[in-house]
DNA sequence: GAAAATCACGAAAACGTTTTCGTGTTAAAA
DNA sequence: TTTTAACACGAAAACGTTTTCGTGATTTTC
């Protein structure tokens, strides 16, 4: 078990500096061609690489990059992943992950470990129980050390950093557009309580489609979910509450959900209950999984462009990174990514 | 925009030496109690923190295990990867991901990239490409350098390490014995092509299992796709390969699909056939995903518990990276996880 | 009061690089 | 022949730690 070659070590062998070494396998003009030449088939032979742990230090810059989310089994945080891995790895960069699992205290202390050194910056979407504490103080401390931040999909406009966010707003708005336009007239809609962010700006967006058609809201076909629960081991409970919407409200003609697991727990119920989709009842998700696919009836979905937004938040995070000179004045942008209505059978 | 603070700094500050301000930060017994109390409060005011980067160089230990997938947009990988973080998290290590995205060049590179100093070892499933090449020098490069490997699901038999497999073999095996149990008598399978080992082994189980209840195995029923193809977006050609399936074999009663998308593929044909699930077609398929419990009928699967195997991994490579002294002859173990079967709406 | 022991701290090396700045040797210019 | 320039290389610092060893100063012991 030979370890891995060091400068060090083809120096001794070779009998010159450490420094030579160097110079030479970087093709200085300092050194000679016979040297070179030596140590460059040296350096091959014994499949020399430079380290890179040592690099970071002396360069004080790892090409790593650290990115936080509250859960990776899940369609859209996965394929935002990807959307980082790609431009990063095209970029020279490495990515590590953390997870936060929803939980404050996991964030913060995932964090600290990645921000002492390890990484150059960080791409996150904060935990559901981060935006309740409301408590950002690692987002500004980490900052403050000058450690670049770009935040996704769930955002805190109290924090100024880089950001890439979806079009809630309007992609809900089109969503219910699209359902009155298909001539629905008692629309539901079921969403998560107002805590988070993306929850409360697609309320707002159906709210908004609704006024522009003259419909009057009703509170009674607005379902919040309390999504602290994890509705993926109690789909029952989930399915009784959106069984009472249904049943209280037989006039619903039209369900837009904020999220997959509501829009298919939706359909499901609606089945059950005899309705046929999309004749009785037309429904739309707001998600980039992938059940909306393969569901029967396949589901009509808003589609976030989860990879798109990785790609866009890892340009604009090493963008900064490689930033020449720091402007005087520090500068963030926000980039919205429009969404996409994918129609398929759940509506007519 | 302050730097992070360093010993120096703190040194330079309250006029001792480095050695001093690390010392007293370690609570040395060589230091006062007054230095110690004077150092620790300043530390404590400016939070400082040791350079992960730097400790890692001097302890020749990034305390980071990096693990490389073919893609993350699965179930079953990300599932996996958050069981290695789990366990890594809990016993001190970060995680840093590569995605080889089937293919064996991105393999290489970035199996190159961590190897040289960013990471203490690797868990790894390989690319279908390098399954097809059949090229494994990079393992044995990495291993030959003392960094360790664990493969789990997709290993290769050549390369000694530490495995952590899916009962494959036994898992197809249970799954197509309830098949004949709840009176299937023909039995179709869809499969991968041969050069993938999973595939290769789910369809031994199917053989093994028929063989034992005296029913001939017949080769029109064996559909073997070419997963080279990526049938997320080419959903009709697998379609189309699977009507064909069930035409020429209008007495089919049961499948066993050696992933999700097969299997869901399955019942959607039969279904455009006329087929009822389960009373003419009893559908079962092998996965992790979360496709299987949404479907309608949802799917009866044979569990891989990913989780577990990532779990398992981290905690067979962790254990290898700690190990006191270099036992005399190195001792690979394959730690084999058993399936479960989920009996849901597809089977009897 | 001298020798020994204890205390409290600092210097320096090491981890593996890159880079700046010498410096001795040889070749060209005066 | 002397001065200058070019050449080819090495020493050392720096990145931020930890740790070994050394060393003055004070205290204890006889």
């Amino acid at each position: 078990m030979k370890r891995k070659i060091t400068l060090k070590q083809i120096a001794k062998e070779l009998d010159v500096s450490i420094s030579t070494v160097s110079k030479a396998l970087r093709n200085s003009p300092e050194i000679s061609d016979d040297t070179k030449q030596k140590v460059q088939a040296f350096a091959k032979l014994y499949n020399y690489r430079p380290n890179n742990i040592a690099l970071s230090l002396k360069n004080r810059k790892t090409n790593t990059i650290g990115i936080i989310i509250p859960e990776i089994v899940h369609h859209f945080f996965s394929k935002v992943i990807r959307g980082v891995e790609l431009v990063a790895n095209n970029r020279g960069y490495n990515v590590i992950i953390g997870l936060s699992n929803e939980s404050f205290a996991k964030e913060v202390i995932n964090m600290e470990m990645l921000a002492n050194g390890s990484i150059d910056g960080f791409i996150l979407s904060i935990s559901k129980e981060t935006q309740q504490l409301q408590d950002f103080h690692h987002f500004n401390e980490t900052m403050s050390q000058g450690m670049p931040i770009v935040m996704f999909d769930r955002v805190v406009s109290e924090i100024s950093c880089d950001k890439v966010i979806v079009d809630d707003l309007n992609g809900a708005k089109n969503a219910v557009e699209k359902l009155v336009q298909n001539g629905c007239k008692s629309i539901a809609l079921i969403t998560t309580k107002d805590y988070v962010s993306v929850g409360k700006l697609r309320t707002q967006g159906y709210l908004e489609a609704l006024e522009e058609h003259k419909i009057n809201p009703k509170a009674q076909l607005i379902l919040k979910i309390d999504d602290t629960v994890d509705f993926e081991s109690r789909l029952d409970m989930l399915e009784k509450e959106i069984e009472q919407l249904f049943k209280s409200n037989k006039d619903i003609d039209g369900v837009f959900a904020v999220n997959e697991l509501y829009a298919l727990s939706a359909m499901k119920v609606a089945r059950k209950l005899g309705l046929d989709i999309p004749n009785d009842v037309q429904v739309i998700g707001f998600t980039d999984g992938v059940l909306s696919k393969h569901a029967t009836p396949s589901l009509t979905t808003v589609s976030q462009h989860a990879q798109q937004m990785g790609e866009r938040a890892a340009d604009l995070l090493i963008d900064k990174l490689e930033q020449e000179y720091e402007t005087e004045e520090e500068t963030f942008q926000t980039i919205v990514i429009a969404t996409d209505l994918v129609e398929r059978e759940s509506t007519k």
